[in-house]
DNA sequence: ACTGCTAATGTTATATTATAACGAAACACA
DNA sequence: TGTGTTTCGTTATAATATAACATTAGCAGT
């Protein structure tokens, strides 16, 4: 799915230019001069885009990333460096697959996973 | 680490009861009559409970569980049941190794391991 | 016991993130 | 054109979290 707004498209080519991941309120005044004047319109437009599974929400940030890899709306795998903040999503299709065969889970069905890695990534290693 | 003060040893045995997440103003509200006023003083005590590896913040519910699981503080992989809500910690010691050697990490040190799994549990399945 | 230090606590205020509610505008189409 | 539906703008408020600073409690050294 791809965005289907003006302003969908707008929010979307942003994050998607970021390194880091920006919560509602930095989008908000990233975007006030293109008419977004409240929360609200920010965050329609972020519900959409999770939906769509073109973004993903960071929720040990509560901000938001566009989505890098190619999978199913609501699973992501995403890389948190703690020192300059660079967030990457991760490929792992097969991971996510061989998570759902967990054993552990033990009788529960996976219908949305969220891997949130903090650490150092490599260049500040 | 064990609760060091009366009111860590309080919201942690509360926490242990419970089998959802509650979040610090529910808390705040299960002990206004042991002297808790104000958020602060939830959140200074879930903080150090954190810093102990004696809880598990659940991000993306903003609220907090008891650690069921021996290992180290900052590392958690907890399945939560959309239909009742119930939240487990699954034990997976050998998962949290498996993760910090995983290949599409690339070069990124895992500090700190948050897995989120949303379905639905065994019994409402 | 008194002093000075440190850590813990109380309190007020405020920041940050997110949603509810509702009327107006835009659109779809019979 | 009239009618229903969805989107959008706006205001208000809820929910989560932290800052800042005063106060108190505990304790080491004298």
């Amino acid at each position: 799915m791809k965005p289907q707004t003006p302003r969908q498209q707008l929010i979307y080519d942003y994050l998607r230019e970021q390194k880091t991941a920006q919560s509602a309120y930095d989008i908000l005044d990233e975007f006030r001069t293109h008419g977004f004047r409240a929360p609200s319109q920010v965050y329609r437009v972020l519900n959409k885009l999770l939906e769509f599974g073109l973004i993903h929400k960071v929720e040990s940030l509560n901000a938001y990333i566009a989505c890098d890899q190619e999978h199913d709306a609501g699973y992501s795998i995403i890389a948190i460096c703690n020192s300059c903040g660079i967030v990457k999503e991760i490929p792992t299709a097969n991971f996510i697959d061989q998570f759902k065969n967990f054993d552990s889970l033990d009788g529960f069905t996976t219908q949305n996973l969220a891997v949130e890695v903090k650490g150092r990534c490599s260049i500040c290693n």
